[in-house]
DNA sequence: AATTATTCTAGAAATATATTCTAGTCATGG
DNA sequence: CCATGACTAGAATATATTTCTAGAATAATT
């Protein structure tokens, strides 16, 4: 196993640093002292701050799209597909907690700085695939007639909100313990009653 | 109407501010401008640049709460009572977008601050009151079973996640024009089957 | 009304943070 | 062994936040 480059030592280092103080609170210096680099050394990698904060946001959703992706291989019905839209997004999150903590907090920083339009792309790319493997089924019928929009928001919002409470540890439940509860629920919501 | 005190026109300068350019990037200085208020004023009402965003953000959601509330005044069924969750919701984001805007986008940044235990504390009393509300409803068997806080998500996850989107532009449909459709589904998402 | 206390406003000064700049070191290919 | 480009270093600079001292306005007290 190759030890890790110095841009992903910065990298490791400012999650570190988000996690324990928080985003704002974190200062380069933080970021220079957690992962051993120069200042000179963070900003050839990165240029600035929020770039930093940008890599890291657009390499988690990238790693999830991913995760997605894979899936749809195998999920040969729309209840699976609908079920697996909620289960991956559970599943990396339990996997990766401080990570997704990062990213649900980060969104609306990242869509608003400079690489806010790379962000856009990138989410109207996942959206499409999402709505591309579901086209077939939602022809046959087999979905109720929704908005794009809504469809999704109401496949993923229960799973949205529970993470989110469940990462800022506000939540009784274990996260993992609803994921079946919640894809059943998303798949009741969506499927045709006819 | 009395006119605003300076420690409105602060707050009020401050979502102008906020809305228009980020919180991030919006400056102390930029507050200063847009208000008319000096430094000084600014630092003696409000201490620092987080206590004037946690202050924004308590008022709007002391504001949300104060809608629900009155709301479940009149709401006299388990029916109307999980359909004002959502439309409630829903109203106060289509009335308030600004606001509700840097509210989404500020949970976060609150809750990591030196707020973070007065916000935490508004929200648990904010969620037995709706428990409570509901409490009798769940006696009689009106809900299926499911863990509180996936109950929460699964009724107001959807609508959180619509209203997301519209707030940054990425949704086609109009918020307002999707609140019954999905106040019905976060009815029939957790009504009892039986 | 005069006096005192309190709240509020002001802006300069001090501190903290982010970013730029210049000068290197180190590895690699010719 | 030199030349090149990727990388590192930290001092210097530019920006932003916060503190501090002092004065003005308002309210309370005698």
């Amino acid at each position: 196993m190759a030890r890790p480059s110095r841009k992903d030592e910065i990298l490791q280092a400012a999650l570190a640093c988000f996690t324990e103080h928080g985003v704002d609170v974190t200062t380069i210096e933080m970021i220079r002292d957690r992962s051993g680099a120069s200042i000179g050394s963070l900003y050839h990698h990165f240029g600035n701050k929020e770039r930093i904060i940008a890599a890291l946001y657009l390499a988690g959703t990238a790693q999830y799209a991913d995760l997605l992706q894979r899936g749809f291989v195998s999920a040969t019905s729309a209840e699976a597909c609908v079920k697996l839209l909620v289960t991956s997004h559970i599943d990396w999150v339990v996997a990766n907690p401080d990570w997704a903590r990062f990213i649900l907090h980060s969104r609306s920083r990242v869509e608003a700085g400079e690489m806010g339009e790379a962000l856009r792309e990138a989410n109207r790319q996942h959206f499409a695939q999402i709505l591309t493997a579901l086209a077939e089924y939602r022809q046959q019928g087999l979905f109720k007639a929704l908005p794009d929009d809504c469809f999704a928001s109401v496949v993923i919002g229960p799973a949205h909100d529970l993470a989110r409470n469940w990462l800022a540890g506000r939540s009784q439940s274990e996260l993992g313990e609803c994921r079946e509860l919640l894809a059943q629920i998303a798949w009741d919501s969506v499927k045709s009653s006819g």
